[in-house]
DNA sequence: TTGTGCATCTGGTCTAGACCAAATGGTTTT
DNA sequence: AAAACCATTTGGTCTAGACCAGATGCACAA
């Protein structure tokens, strides 16, 4: 005996798969029913048409944008966090159209953790860099990234929205020794959610990194969220 | 203004941090009180008490048992797909302890993706095992592995709960050349969510692996589920 | 043409319950 | 001592609504 929810779970997934597979115009641009059509379709209520919807929501097959409804999730960016190609080439050569937005640019003392990283001390800051990154339009990546103030002077404001390695190995001459990711998965609240059209408590992908050059020494500390119905992380053994 | 869940959220979470720092005996066990306790110490409901359980969840801060309660999630494993290193030496060097239980073993055709993984045709069979593995006994990975049955032959029953790693090499000669990992947030049904203790739904990691041998051949084909709040992932730059 | 205001639609959050099924632990029986 | 039984507790699922707030599109005004 199926609970009602896996029971709407499993229809809305065969509509979904065979959308995905070309078959069936259900779905016009991707967009699911509303919770409320639903509810009159299966005669049920909104609790357990969001239990079904959550449920996709979890499997990365949908994902909600704020207010505005739920989607059938595209295809994943295959991303392998230990190599070194830049978003853009990677979202080109998968046929994506990627989008950067510088949302803030401070020089500020920083959080314990990024300082710890990158080996501060005493009044040393960081340059905080906060940007958002688009698939085919859909943010799909809010990241934070502490770079120390003394490695990094006068930062060219103009290239900030675009690939920030090919920046500091062009005007500061970073030669990229090693790289740390730590990868789990947790959840968005406040200026993350909302930045990424997602709800507080809402799961996601999040990576840690620090970057050091030549010499071992730390002069990056990143964190990432990534919405997770938007990514598949590809790891190839050493 | 906060809303009522994340308020709760917020409230325990607190608790869980002065827990894990070892402050505060709030927790027996490390267990939360029910969610009707819980209502009824926030005059709330047991939907905005679950949305605040939901949130802890995701964020990997609690984990349920099903129809036992909520607990404090232990730390996380600190786990790196692309060594060999194997589980138990993984676990015993964190200080967890580790066990493996063999759920079944047959020889099948197999699914589609893991045929074609290891390249198989025809007639060929797969012997297909299923394993659950704990930490501190509580269930953290559940894992299908499909072998192709030409390339292992009389397989040791006695030694299919140890390491298969430290197997294959000592009774098949087999030499890892290559591997390819590929990590996503999942969610768990059925046999899976029963045996780790997870409803119909619920968030996971879910890790597909492919090994090859020395000649490049594929001779591994892995699916594994993680409970998302007991792993951590670690990724060294190659 | 452009901007403004408003009605409408959507999901977000919450109330106040109900009944079910698995897990648990204590009690009784064998 | 072991097994069977049973009452209790726990979360799992669901009903039938309510009100709120942001997103959207349309009509109207500047």
């Amino acid at each position: 005996m199926l609970s009602a929810n896996i029971e709407i779970r499993d229809y809305l997934a065969n509509l979904i798969a065979e959308y995905n597979a070309g078959n069936g115009g259900h779905f016009t641009a991707g967009r699911l029913p509303s919770e409320r059509e639903l509810v009159e379709q299966f005669s049920s209520t909104r609790i357990t048409v969001r239990d079904a919807l959550t449920k996709l929501e979890a499997e990365g097959l949908i994902y909600r944008s704020n207010r505005r409804g739920w989607f059938v999730a595209p295809s994943r960016l295959v991303y392998d966090p230990s190599s070194r190609v830049n978003f853009y080439l990677l979202a080109a050569q998968q046929n994506k159209t990627p989008a950067t937005q510088l949302i803030s640019q401070r020089c500020i003392k920083g959080p314990a953790e990024a300082r710890e990283a990158l080996g501060l001390v005493a009044k040393e800051k960081v340059i905080e860099l906060v940007r958002l990154r688009s698939l085919n339009g859909r943010p799909v990546l809010f990241e934070t990234i502490y770079l120390p103030e003394q490695r990094f002077p006068k930062l060219n404001k103009a290239r900030l929205e675009g690939s920030l390695t090919v920046l500091m190995e062009e005007e500061y001459a970073v030669q990229i020794c090693h790289e740390d990711n730590r990868i789990r998965v947790s959840a968005v609240y406040d200026q993350v959610a909302e930045s990424l059209s997602l709800i507080n408590g809402a799961p996601c992908l999040e990576v840690t990194r620090i970057r050091y050059e030549g010499d071992r020494k730390a002069f990056e500390f990143d964190k990432e969220y990534w919405v997770h119905s938007a990514i598949e992380l590809s790891i190839p053994s050493k």
